[in-house]
DNA sequence: CTGAAAGCGCTTACAG
DNA sequence: CTGAAAGCGCTTACAG
């Protein structure tokens, strides 16, 4: 309370010089004389003083700021998204504005929230927004990313994973080393990233007169573990589980070693996404890496970009085999 | 670009009143006619209009921005604690600046990053701030909060479990079940929490004249299970395993499930913060429940608080029984 | 290179 | 209850 912030102002007072020499000071570009600039510098240090963002963001209807909205926090697939995200934005000069929401779809409110700190651009990971606002945002000239997510009524960019094809390459192997009784266990089903896997994945294999078993998961591990000790108890022990990510992966693979079934040899599993878990010594579970680090990169320059035209980005990613599968 | 954003001003001129009194409507408590706040609101909703944080937080001094700063993203117990963050800060209308760090001690840049955009207060968790910084911030009035850690050379607000007692308990509940071969497995040294858990327990174990072994871990899995398979190898095989927290424990019973060894009958585990994986099916672990909602409560209140007087708030938690101890 | 001045979009005494 | 005006802390033409 007592020691007010200082401002332009008083480094100006203080250096003999105008208020818009101190600004120019701290202005890259600026023309200032080196004699100014060392005094300005000198005060400015002493004083402890800052450019108020807030009174720059307000002028030059720029703030550095970026809105990042997250859904799913509890999967560490976005943790590391979370981390690579803050890091890269910072690189290119940006704070960030951080949402966390329950909600399947991004609420109003939040968007709000965004737009009152006049965002320049806002990411939304693994949560959907609906198209009202998604018009309203564009309207407004603020980019919006989808990242992990995409749909087609919602004119957006949205930067993924080629899941598709992604799944459909792991169908390729999984066909290829011979499997015939194979089961998938999806995601939440109104994801497009769980859409996709069993699409690709049932698709190639039903090309090849193979029907699949379908289990209907969450991306919960605590379902997924459940609903594989169910299958076994009932009886029906397939060859291979591919998992729609690899916390659902996991939780077969852990269900299965509970009911003393080896993995590989009796069961093969496959996760996708790669986390960091995945290689740990008592997983070693093979899986799909998302090319996490190009999807960021491509999200953030889309967003810098900001172009009328949007873009549907889907970046391919490659196969690791580790000890779940022969 | 072509649609500009619009201004207290634009809805002004449609609604027929001056500016003011279309600031009015939108700052709770001012007094504004029923009639006029009926006209502004219509307009501002045609048009979309609300009102511009920036420029409010700069003529009111109060950005309601809060910085949330943390380090190790990859332990699962920060993503609840962020989680919780986010949602109690929103409730109290809060936005959160977020800043992810790899160091070990938050840098000067974040922090004046935090300072530039004027937040009304910040939160660390598991990361340090120099003694230096902290001085700093406090002759700006901007509370800072250590979360889970503190540090006596940092005179400033901290909220953490009570890792002494919690861990002193744990080592009486050893006592009790007549374990006397017992092993530690540490943290990162330089964490009052690593540090407190190996004192509580060390020091209640010493007292009753026992002595154990630690093993220097670093939080991580990889770390803990090869310390423990190591440890094995060698020959030591323990009555009983604390880990200084549920990562470092679950990194010991994999490795222990991995050489066959079964837990409890063989060997105990303990873990501490009870992030959700201990109570995956297949870990089951016992381990000590941090308060993390009364934690995240308190810390808000003093961060809402900002009194001059600095606490550390050391709260209790309690321990959980489940499948790894007997 | 530099200063005075206008203006970004608000809030809030002040006067009525 | 309401409007005109000052001011938050900046940036940026404009003129010199």
């Amino acid at each position: 309370m007592e020691k007010k912030v200082i401002s332009a102002k008083d480094v100006a007072k203080l250096a003999n010089v105008s208020q818009s020499t101190v600004s120019r000071v701290f202005t890259s570009g600026a023309s200032v004389s080196e004699k100014s600039r060392k005094k300005v510098l000198k005060v400015a240090d002493e004083l402890n003083y800052r450019p108020n963002a807030l009174a720059r963001g307000l002028i030059k209807q720029k703030t550095n700021m970026v809105g990042l909205a997250m859904k799913d926090i509890q999967n560490p697939f976005y943790h590391e998204v979370l981390g690579m995200f803050t890091q890269k934005l910072k690189e290119k000069g940006f704070s960030v504005l951080f949402v966390y929401t329950e909600n399947e779809e991004i609420e109003q409110e939040e968007i709000n929230n965004f737009l009152e700190y006049n965002v320049e651009g806002i990411i939304v990971t693994d949560a959907l927004l609906s198209s009202k606002v998604v018009t309203k945002l564009h309207n407004n000239n603020i980019p919006v990313i989808l990242f992990n997510r995409y749909h087609k009524d919602i004119n957006c960019d949205s930067v993924s994973c080629d899941n598709i094809n992604a799944a459909s390459e792991i169908a390729g192997y999984i066909y290829d080393e011979g499997y015939r009784d194979i089961v998938f266990i999806t995601g939440k089903s109104n994801t497009s990233t769980s859409r996709d896997r069993q699409k690709g994945f049932t698709d190639f294999l039903k090309h090849k007169g193979i029907d699949i078993t379908i289990l209907e998961g969450d991306y919960s591990y605590e379902e997924s573990y459940h609903l594989t000790e169910t299958m076994i108890e009932n009886g029906h022990q397939p060859e291979v589980i591919f998992g729609a990510n690899d916390v659902t992966a996991i939780g077969a693979l852990d269900a299965l070693k509970a009911m003393s079934i080896s993995v590989p040899e009796e069961v093969s599993v496959i996760g996708f996404d790669d986390i960091k878990m995945s290689s740990w010594p008592s997983y070693m579970l093979s899986t799909w890496a998302q090319p996490i680090e190009e999807m960021i990169n491509e999200t953030i320059n889309l967003l810098l970009t900001n172009s009328k035209h949007k873009e549907t980005l889907k970046l391919k990613g490659h196969f690791i085999h580790r000890n779940t599968t022969k």
